[in-house]
DNA sequence: GTCTATATATCGATAGAC
DNA sequence: GTCTATCGATATATAGAC
């Protein structure tokens, strides 16, 4: 429960089927010499159906698809766990029902924009702020298949599932490359890599429920980031090469390089021989492939090349090797915004050395902030394993709010909005996984982090 | 209980993979992208391993595949469903591996029968027997497997469940081949079907344990069939012709032509129009598809094209179903076998229209022949829809046991075995499915039938 | 190799709305 | 009379932890 950052949206009867086999050319009619059962109970499209739908979509969005049991969506119904399978064949037939939802709709979505986009590109930043409005929009209607799409990909990896969430809209992406291209006609000049910024745009609008608290207005919100990136944070350019001179960012630079071993002594284990630092590794590597919930500790004994009895005399428990991982991690962040922090440095200097740390920290802890994205459904929220780490993270973002609000009264921070929403949009973009796309390098990520965040994309008029 | 025919037959520890992976080749081992857990568990070769192979085997041979629960075989061996899947990965794959054995075993016998019987054919009945002893005494020692694949097969229609059930050994065809075409050289000439005759040793053997009782010695049985088969069951070679004309064939044809309507009345049921029967001939046919057990009232449903609220506004329960079923089967049959008992005819002359009456049963009512053969495992067998069939059946085999009693005793048939033996032959040959081999038509088949079982398939030296 | 707990799913049967 | 939604029981299977 602490760990859900937001309340539910409410989302809207999702619209249905796709496709739908038309009465009487039922496949499984005539006389199949094995029984079909998949296709047994049709997507039927009756109120209690849609009820079914929204029940589960919000648990889906609340705790992800793993720790959300058929008898929670049940209970939450009122209904035994049977009585679902009148709905849905399948719990996975539930989810993909959700994610085609979403991505139907950002076909249609995408398709009108498209014939919106060309005709008149007089106003690219216009175009460019409908559209990301329009996609965190529809993001929020269908936030349940959001958090099903970005974090659940790998950890249940059925074909239907997976090509559910593979599902891309070229219409969308067209769309979006045409508002971005757009940006280097007319009055402005792109000073920013636009791919990046694309890009950028692209995973933040798509995926906005996770990022924007779910009472956050979708288009001023999305308007708001576009402003920060197209036009930068900072109220006066920086000069990039004072800022690498200061001394908040040498703090950066310095805590950032302790990161490079993994070794650590690891808390709450027995010993911390290479044995372990193998299981451990085998862990990170497994969690973040498919969330903690979904990874069985035999997963990692065979990722490790141990056993399970080798396993279990070098581990306490699962959860105590997330919780070494996690607090590794959080003592990493830690320490190196509290030296940016307690650095004698301005608030610029500040924010362009927390560019510097989050846009490392994103790439060298990709597994762990993986991992904690999936977030903590066990029973006890406040004894978690990342508890403290989410707890860490609230007050970073607290420090983060009152540095920007600090910035907008002394002149240098732009007031596009409020500090705090200012924060949210900063940590969004500084935690996307740039190297994820197109083989983007960190010193590309950073060129086009600085630039955008803090001075601009484009030039001002 | 009632129900169950046979003791249960030791099997003996049944030898293990026909083919295993090499260690150190898993095809499971390195980084595979997602998680396959059917390569899970290998079926190890363990001695409690071979615990849970022999009692899941114990309980498959007695009660089928679908009414043998995991709970059962884990209540056996004294442990938790849960812990089964230690050894093995699912309830399929215990059913797999022990098919699998059997269908090796059978390979293994027919390349070494291929080699035994090529060079010398100058006995050719003398090879004949051996082959027909080894494939039963084989059959006997994999009693589950052969339950298995005689009855299970299309009941839980997997790929590899299908795929184990439908291996047949070439080498063990080629070796019947060549062990039956070399009856028509040497002293004898064949006098029936020696494609049939083929068909009929190669069923019976391979399905010993299914028609003869765990005591029988495989060998000596087996040799038995064999005898009659060739030589006939009658001392005197009769005449078709007179036979024909006998009091008892007339009345077994008087009662199979009352068979032609389904539309009995059927006992157990609000009433017998359309619908109803629709319903019961949709039964009839998916029992006959998968068991009782397999089959649920949904696929009835789905096949008589009614819905489940319909079905049962018609029907009390699916039991009652069966129950309808079966009772005008045993009415039938016990019609027929009266009448022909009845007749003023001799013992050969009643013999002759027995075979008249099974050999059309086994084709008119092959769903039904079919279902039965499925057995009952639910609570009470003592009211089971299927008791009293059981009971007549066995009423039958008794009367007939006396008919061919009186008969060895008067001369008119040979004292190849004691009668009841004799008895057991008679049924099982008469109640093969040979509508199912080749296209054969009931004449062929019945042509056989009279020839092989009455006169004998060769002429006598 | 086993236990404990619990997940997903199936199935026979029924109640009640329309 | 037919269909929708549900129950209650139970099956197969998985997972954490010895």
């Amino acid at each position: 429960m602490a760990a859900s950052v937001r309340a539910s949206a409410q989302n809207p009867p999702a619209r249905n089927p796709p496709a739908q086999n038309p009465p009487g050319q039922n496949p499984a009619a005539g006389n199949p010499p094995a029984r079909d059962r998949s296709a047994q109970q049709p997507p039927a499209v009756s109120a209690r159906t849609d009820d079914v739908r929204r029940t589960a979509a919000r648990l889906f969005e609340q705790s992800g698809y793993s720790a959300t049991t058929m008898s929670d969506i049940a209970e939450a119904l009122g209904i035994l766990p049977g009585s679902l399978y009148h709905h849905f064949a399948s719990k996975e037939e539930i989810a993909v029902d959700l994610i085609s939802s979403y991505t139907g709709a950002l076909t249609e979505l995408g398709t009108a924009a498209a014939r919106r986009t060309e005709p008149s590109p007089a106003e690219p930043e216009k175009l460019l702020r409908q559209l990301a409005a329009d996609v965190a929009a529809l993001a929020f209607r269908h936030a349940a298949a959001v958090r099903l799409s970005a974090y659940e990909a790998p950890s249940v990896s059925t074909e239907r599932f997976t090509a559910a969430i593979g599902f891309r809209s070229a219409a969308l992406d067209r769309a979006w490359r045409t508002a971005v291209q757009s940006l280097a006609t007319g009055g402005t000049h792109p000073a920013a890599d636009l791919g990046l910024l694309r890009f950028t745009l692209q995973q933040v609008t798509s995926h906005a429920p996770l990022y924007y608290p779910a009472d956050a207005r979708g288009d001023e919100t999305s308007g708001h980031l576009c402003d920060i990136l197209l036009h930068g944070l900072l109220a006066e350019a920086p000069s990039f090469d004072d800022l690498d001179r200061s001394a908040a960012h040498q703090a950066a630079l310095d805590a950032i390089s302790h990161w490079g071993s993994r070794d650590h002594p690891a808390p709450g284990l027995a010993g911390a021989d290479g044995a372990t630092d193998d299981i451990l590794a085998a862990a990170r590597r497994e969690f973040a492939r498919r969330g903690y919930e979904a990874t069985t500790i035999r997963d990692i004994a065979r990722a490790a090349g141990v056993g399970m009895a080798t396993l279990y005399r070098r581990v306490e428990s699962k959860e105590s090797l997330l919780r070494s991982i996690i607090d590794v991690y959080a003592g990493c962040l830690d320490e190196a915004f509290g030296a940016v922090m307690s650095a004698d440095s301005s608030d610029t200097e500040r924010l362009y050395a927390l560019t510097r740390v989050f846009g490392h920290a994103s790439r060298h802890f990709h597994e762990e902030s993986r991992i904690v994205s999936f977030g903590w459904f066990g029973r006890e929220a406040a004894s978690s394993p990342v508890h403290d780490y989410f707890v860490a993270t609230q007050q970073r973002f607290d420090v983060m709010t009152a540095l920007l609000r600090h910035g907008t009264r002394a002149g240098s921070v732009r007031p596009v909005a409020a500090p705090r929403e200012l924060a949210v949009h900063f940590r969004s973009v500084l935690w996307l996984r740039f190297h994820e796309h197109a083989r983007t390098s960190e010193a590309r990520a950073f060129a086009f982090l600085r630039q955008s965040l803090l001075q601009g994309a484009v030039t001002r008029p």
